[in-house]
DNA sequence: GAAAACAAAAGTGTATACACTTTTTCCGGT
DNA sequence: ACCGGAAAAAGTGTATACACTTTTGTTTTC
């Protein structure tokens, strides 16, 4: 792997972490990623910049990098707000519903549900999430969108990525009922619905520290 | 002015923008900021990278950065996410609030009144502005406040600095009015307030765009 | 005189160098 | 054998160097 931009790097590091491949707590250090990616420290720095932006690494002054940890205070507010603002969202999406949207939709809960038969642990998460995501879009909002998408990429830090298959099951469940009351036009009981799936998602979040994986560069091999 | 470091340098150039010394369009070049901050490049790129992801900043490759001219419909977009937000803030609000964060409001009503009197633009568009982000922070929610912030900071960017006088008392009468609602517990009206409030903020938008002051060492030495 | 082409200047993008801080290693003292 | 501390190693933070791109200014051509 070579000749990348920053902004490749930071999304090889997103992936790695929201998938769990880096663990929280784990160090970035700089000239190892700088081999990894064939480049020097300078972009590396960039990325990591970025990714403290994100939320998704923290940096401590003159000692380095290190995957986030977030505290359960903190996981917990992160919740909070994205029901704050998705129960909003949910509302304001019925109200400017079409056929087409809820085509749309009905589309990605169909493709959750095949990633989640074939088994496959990173696709599905990635696809559960960017249910949400895509909601934002759907209504034509890019800033929605993009917000949504870091707070969302937070919680996969947070949450175990490897759910298991039950809960997986269970989120696209409940995918599919939001938007059958979408459909119906029933903004109370989706807005409610809503509301309700992402209390779910936060009940599963374990908080149980697992030992940092210290090897980058197998991590980082893995895709 | 010298031995800044990276923070010190976005705070800066953030103060600038969002009082609009430095004018959407203008460009940013890094050895001038440099030489005004006493320090290397490197420093001043870290800091427009970050202002860029603050989405104060555009960065055009090869070309450099400018201060944002965010379009009509990113305006409404942020102005719409803000209502989703800050309604459902206000909810929450209403349903844990006590006499002690009543009169923390007050209190910051109070100030916005004073600033207004004493015609200082630059500290009552802040305090304006601080309304909403104390409202979070009294909420016990630093991941709900930050995210307020800097949605504030892009409508600063948006919006006029100098606004009107009048805009303003409109604006500190508002709040006021928000806080007595919650003050009598009254959720629903306390939220339709504050919606109500916001659409009188967007309203005032002004899309006429300015001819860019060039000279960037003048703009950031007023403070 | 205006437009095209070229040369010079300025500016950005990445790598490297070096000072300084933290971490690790190794050794002597108790 | 263990603790403390000095020396070495590794790592971060900032500045600088240099290649390459864009912009600007000048000259050439029609």
């Amino acid at each position: 792997m070579e000749s990348s931009s920053t902004s490749l790097i930071v999304q090889a590091l997103t992936k790695a972490i929201v998938e769990h491949r880096l663990h929280p707590g784990s160090k970035l250090a700089e000239q190892k990623l700088a081999d990894h990616f064939g480049v020097s420290r300078t972009l590396v720095r960039q990325a990591l910049l970025q990714l403290s932006q994100h939320q998704l690494v923290t940096l401590e002054p003159a000692r380095g990098a290190f995957v986030s940890a977030p505290s359960v205070a903190e996981a917990r507010q992160v919740f909070a707000v994205r029901r704050m603002l998705e129960s909003e969202m949910t509302r304001a999406f019925v109200r400017q519903v079409t056929p087409a949207k809820i085509e749309a939709l009905r589309e990605h809960v169909a493709q959750e549900k095949h990633a989640i038969q074939q088994e496959d642990a990173p696709g599905r998460t990635e696809l559960l999430g960017d249910f949400h995501v895509r909601l934002a879009e759907l209504m034509g909002n890019e800033v929605l969108a993009q917000l949504l998408s870091q707070l969302i990429s937070r919680c996969a830090l947070i949450t175990l990525m490897y759910q298991t298959q039950g809960a997986a099951e269970h989120s696209n469940d409940e995918h599919g009922e939001i938007v059958r009351a979408m459909a119906a036009r029933n903004e109370d009981l989706a807005v409610r619905l809503m509301n309700e799936h992402l209390l779910h998602v936060e009940e599963n979040l374990t908080f149980d520290r697992q030992p940092p994986s210290h090897d980058i560069s197998k991590a980082l091999s893995e895709n």
